[in-house]
DNA sequence: TATTGTTATACTCTATAACTATA
DNA sequence: TATAGTTATAGAGTATAACAATA
């Protein structure tokens, strides 16, 4: 268990990162924000997937993965097959094209951390990876909880 | 220097971190949304300071500055002083009502952190506030550079 | 009845550009 | 002319709620 200063600190250092996240951003393509880019990506690590297995990743919720994956599909580089299983659901699959934009997007981010972490080394990056993983395992599904009041009325995170 | 995987799985940990951060923008009082907690923990920790060093402490554009900055004087939290040596300038304080609002925001997050973070040692916190602070190092000023052509086209970040 | 997914609406954060006042 | 700051506008991301279709 960690002093409360150190959690202020912490605090402001997550809050000081979205500058490093709208770095990354300002180098996508016109037509693939970064909700684009995620979805993309995820498809891409996980292979073919259901909408709510994918705003589970994503922790968004799925209002909002709908409308990422209405915007990929629109482009042609996902497409969206019927679940033989169920009816309701569809099945969300990445095309060549789509294939194609995350080789893009693999190939820009390189090189952005490159020209930025030329300085950190292969463990210097791992640490970091392995950290931000715990970080975000510690704090779990902080979606919020629709109509879930078994819990306290506000939010465990 | 690290490899492009590597990057790639950098990138997914730093996306997947908005939950997190949302998490915490969840816990916030109703008329003190995140960019005003970030203005009034700047303060708190620097001291009095004129708008153009906020914008840089927060890294984004003076117009945002200046919308949050304004959200929390019209609170009542700060006061944005005349300065003395430049008429354009204003000098931002924290009022003792912007105080309190500080300490609540430190007890919230805290018990927030407090909460999710219990198996994390005082070291752990420690080392993940390092990696963070040279991470936002390295990246520089990552805000849009206004009117300045004098380096490439594509931004550095 | 409960669940999967979509759509409409509203809110926050951000950047760009145009503007005022002062240096 | 250049700089400090403000405001208007637009775009991205997100959540809530209401809804349709299916389980």
């Amino acid at each position: 268990m960690a002093a409360q200063s150190q959690y202020a600190e912490l605090a402001r250092q997550l809050s000081a990162l979205g500058a490093v996240k709208r770095g990354l951003a300002r180098i996508l393509p016109g037509e693939c924000p970064s909700g684009s880019a995620a979805v993309l990506t995820l498809l891409d690590r996980h292979g073919e997937m259901r909408m709510s297995r994918l705003a589970e990743l994503l922790a968004v919720d799925m209002s909002v993965t709908s409308r990422h994956v209405a915007h990929v599909a629109e482009r042609g580089w996902i497409e969206r097959l019927p679940d033989p299983g169920d009816r309701r659901s569809r099945i969300l699959r990445l095309t060549p094209a789509g294939l194609d934009m995350v080789d893009e997007l693999a190939q820009r981010t390189a090189d952005m951390f490159a020209r930025n972490l030329g300085d950190w080394s292969d463990d210097d990056v791992g640490q970091l990876i392995a950290m931000l993983a715990r970080l975000r395992d510690s704090f779990g599904d902080c979606r919020a909880r629709h109509h879930d009041e078994s819990y306290s009325r506000t939010p465990v995170c």
